[in-house]
DNA sequence: CGTTGTCGTCGTACAATGTACGGGCACTCT
DNA sequence: AGAGTGCCCGTACATTGTACGACGACAACG
């Protein structure tokens, strides 16, 4: 039940509208926020809505922003150590993408370029803080870091929304399709992955690649490499 | 001009329509494809398009493995060394994902699990060969390559398509906005980059991380950070 | 107190989209 | 000739984003 027409209420605020919108988007998937529902949700007219954003692409460019404050880190976690530092953002990146997986589907709007965005930002400057190195190398680490996170937590979540959909026919489909693909000899170098049997091969493999321990210890050895990789670079690059 | 009602026509197959999509994105941007757009482009009824996909989505995954098609690597160029296989395979990611910046809007759907996803996931395993490891340290390397080359070229595309709004207002007002947030002394560390002027740092800045030159050496480098330490970690690993 | 203007509110209307449904034509096989 | 099969597509409908304009509440001012 809405109030009476032309009255007052207490104002909306942008972050109360993307707030709303992230728990549709929650609960319901990304598909379910629509200008209609998320007014609904917020006990206002449609139209309303209007008034605090120019259009639905800022609404979504609202939800992201809103994301982006998620994957905030308290500062007390923030050591001298610049490697265990990224390493804390990282994760909390990870995280929160995580948490809300529909954000992938949002993408084509700008992320990360919101006060929160900006938050995050300084929050990395701020971890590199004790690495002496040149201003433009310290970006250059973190967004490397930034988009291997981004990378990797994107492939992560579309394989998890591909195996909840389960749907089981689809899953069988997709196993026929790649066993009798795989028969066709096209493929040398994946069949030799699996003498023999297939179809056991490539459940084992979905399963060693899909858990969420197994996901966890490769988010963390990938991030060691593009760290080790990027302190031996540096330490080359200063002795020449 | 359409034919008559109900003439047999040179069938469509699923490649074309994927194809023709493709096209239409390319020219006319990833809201341009609409299944009614796409049917008029191929002289066709719009219901027709429904015999060859379930829905929209699987259009939509259609374009995704057309494009997985062009990130194949001709075999010729690829040599015994593994380090210098995986980055070609990586740069021609980045260039065919850059050809289709659109790409990064149709996320949710699957994409690299049609037949040109598996092409290129053979093609990966051919890149790496020659590296005397286990299967699954194979995987994990092809697997943290795709995942950095997707980040990146994923930041790197909507960066640009935020630049070509060409808005100068919006780019106006977004400066605007850093400015003041920056005056206010909330983020320290990022102030510290840029001693003084604020406008003239921030435009250098994004200077430095647009060109194409500065990118291309980004991306280099850091490719090569993330392969020099997924190389140092497997040694270490040997020798423990 | 009346007038005027501004601001937040929203109902209505419309164009565009995805797609369910059902019918129709050309062709093949019996 | 008749029956079946596989494309083909027009129509219809629900749902979406949003342009337009009206209406009420409040503040300022006379």
């Amino acid at each position: 039940m809405r109030e009476e027409p032309g009255a007052r209420r207490a104002g909306l605020s942008r972050e109360q509208i993307g707030a709303r919108a992230v728990e549709i988007a929650d609960a319901e998937g990304f598909d379910a926020v629509s200008m209609r529902h998320v007014a609904r949700e917020l006990d206002a007219g449609t139209m309303t809505l209007y008034h605090y954003v120019r259009n639905k692409d800022e609404l979504l460019t609202l939800m992201g922003d809103t994301i982006m404050g998620e994957l905030l880190v308290s500062d007390e976690e923030l050591s001298g150590e610049w490697r265990q530092n990224v390493a804390k953002v990282a994760r909390a990146t990870r995280r929160a993408f995580k948490r809300h997986p529909w954000i992938f589907e949002a993408m084509g709007q700008p992320v990360g370029s919101g006060p929160n965005g900006l938050r995050h930002f300084e929050q990395s400057m701020a971890a590199v803080r004790a690495l002496r190195v040149s201003p433009r190398d310290r970006l250059e680490l973190i967004g490397l870091v930034d988009d291997y996170v981004f990378g990797f937590t994107l492939r992560e979540v579309l394989q998890e929304m591909y195996e909840a959909e389960g749907d089981p026919d689809m899953t069988e489909s997709g196993l026929a399709f790649f066993e009798s693909e795989l028969g066709s000899g096209e493929y040398p170098h994946v069949s030799k992955m699996f003498r023999g049997d297939i179809r056991a091969g490539v459940e084992r493999l979905m399963e060693e690649f899909s858990g969420e321990r197994s996901n966890n210890r490769r988010f963390e050895r990938g991030l060691k490499a593009l760290l080790d990789g990027f302190e031996a670079n540096l330490k080359k690059r200063k002795r020449s």
